[in-house]
DNA sequence: CAGGCTTGTCGACGAATGATGACATCGCCA
DNA sequence: TGGCGATGTCATCATTCGTCGACAAGCCTG
């Protein structure tokens, strides 16, 4: 009767990784200042101060899931040529759990924040802007890098907005086609 | 020597209106978490307690600062046929004040907060998806209206991002021509 | 010039947040 | 098995925020 969760075995180590994850679980659905302590720590099923004490502060700790988010599939992994394709249909259609965009979802969550934004750039231009930018090569590297990563990111953001209404499967299938094709001239020069 | 600053005439209409302009500049470069009552009531030189009194609550006035954006100069004005050279060129090189994206602005801060997102996502919606789409018109008008629009907002945010490192005169133009005939592309399917 | 409505300020409250140090509890090793 | 370090919890603090009611000052009308 008196059934209760099975205590979390000691183990810091464990906890330490939980937490991480549990953070960058959270900020990658809400922004830096709307994600609290608290709630990372009852994702965990663990008391707040332990997240201080394992991270030092929030900044730290959220330096740290921007950190993790450099070991995430990129989106340079593949094919070149079907570039436009897959980030395409990833931008549109989504993916369940750990797709190539979601550290930049990290990144635009929190973009906003006055707190965050300044590791968000700086993190932002190290890990994305910068790979990607050499990634792409060529003399207008850096603006077709540019061009390219605001549409992916304009497309996340769009996603966001009309994220009530939902486009026809034919719609959508129409809107991955033109979408691929314009992201894959810019990537081709 | 006591030089102090003129006191504000009492006038409950002008005052009113000093806080939503006060309150739309805030809005337009802070998130709504980062904007604060006593940030606005400054701006104004008026106690923060007024700001309330007058606008109800801070969710309150960010909606009277919402619908406001509607009266903007849009997007939408102007030849259709150099929509693309128009847009990218606010896009990329910006406008000293009023420009045609700063309602934008106002929604991108914002969207990652919890507490005005619903609100963004509507007026998004209301007055800025619904009518762009019937802008555009045609029978994939809403598959490309969301295309231009990511790539608008996508190339504000980018610019955020990439805030510090500006590129080249040169390079700046060939972004604005390469956006420019995307976006045109898009508007004329 | 005096009353009264309007306009604005002041102080404070309650809630929420990140952070800290004292305390409790578990598990391992001698 | 007893003790000790590692692991986790609890109570609490300082701060910030939006909001509210009471009060002060100003302007217009009689």
């Amino acid at each position: 009767m008196f059934c209760q969760v099975a205590p979390r075995p000691r183990n810091a180590e464990a906890t330490r990784a939980a937490i991480l994850t549990a953070a960058r679980e959270r900020f990658s659905r809400e922004s830096y200042d709307d994600v609290g302590m608290r709630d990372i720590a009852g994702d965990v099923g663990v008391d707040a101060a332990l997240v201080s004490r394992y991270f030092g502060s929030k900044e730290d700790l959220f330096l740290k899931v921007l950190e993790h988010c450099g070991d995430a599939p990129d989106l340079m992994d593949g094919d070149r040529a079907t570039f436009g394709d897959r980030v395409a249909r990833e931008a549109i259609f989504g993916s369940e759990h750990d797709g190539q965009l979601e550290h930049l979802l990290v990144l635009l969550r929190s973009i906003g924040s006055a707190k965050a934004s300044e590791l968000v750039r700086r993190t932002a231009d190290e890990s994305f802007f910068g790979p990607f930018q050499a990634w792409i090569g060529g003399s207008d590297a850096p603006v077709r890098a540019r061009l390219a990563a605001a549409f992916i990111m304009g497309m996340e953001v769009s996603r966001e907005l009309t994220g009530g209404q939902t486009l026809t499967r034919e719609q959508s299938e129409n809107m991955h086609a033109r979408m691929a094709a314009i992201l894959q001239d810019i990537i081709d020069g």
